[in-house]
DNA sequence: GAGTAAAATCGTAATATCACGATAAAACGG
DNA sequence: CCGTTTTATCGTGATATTACGATTTTACTC
């Protein structure tokens, strides 16, 4: 894990060098589509493979690979580099990593394009 | 010119693909730094070198270059790509390509991107 | 037309990103 | 503990981006 502690609470201030991250976290068609996909993990990944509820937790990195045709370590990389821009959340439940979307992080992003950009 | 013929209406659709060659434009830290200096035209390029009104028509290559600090040839390139994403407007007077940020353009991004992203 | 100044284009080396297979680490089941 | 499954990490070629100097194009001036 990077910063918070898959906990509740964000920090306040985003600072420029955040943004950068960020863009360059979405400056990939596939990262971005995956980022897409998660926006609707039932609709996206019909056939469950974790245990755990994937409105709750998310989608785990198998589904994702699969869906995406790249190679598992690909993919492992990828969601890392979304997870450092604090886009998605990681949650280890038994050997299933899965990553959901950082819903308040993306608003609070648009929201500091807003002003910004 | 890329798109459209530089003058004022702007299409309407933005598809996916528009918003990777954005997030490609600003995932460099001298670009987004650019773009954000072309906020205050006056204010951060306060030597005069062109002929046109800042405000109007923008800063001039030569300018951004100084600033920068880096190569002439490299800022050019650099703002060909801002002009590509659709992120600044060039206009040359003279001998002189000034840059301006496409505001409105920019207004739309932000709208769209709280929408899809 | 010759000379000059600003910007764009071209060729290039250095660096970064992408994508892979192989391997290691984590977590479980028997 | 051993085997299996899932994910993460490592090493490596392929491709893309960065940044430069040299050259060309554009536009002006004399």
């Amino acid at each position: 894990m990077t910063k918070n502690t898959q906990g509740g609470e964000t920090s306040l201030a985003e600072t420029a060098d955040d943004a950068l991250d960020v863009f360059k976290a979405l400056s990939n068609p596939v990262r971005l589509q995956i980022l897409q996909w998660l926006r609707e993990p039932r609709k996206n990944f019909p056939v469950e493979r974790g245990i755990a509820d994937p409105d709750e937790v998310g989608v785990c990195v198998s589904h994702i690979t699969e869906k995406t045709e790249l190679a598992q370590s690909t993919v492992s990389s990828f969601m890392s580099v979304l997870e450092r821009a604090d886009l998605v959340i990681a949650t280890r439940v038994g050997k299933w990593t899965h990553y959901r979307r950082n819903e308040e992080r993306i608003r609070q992003l648009v929201e500091m394009l807003g002003r910004t950009l």
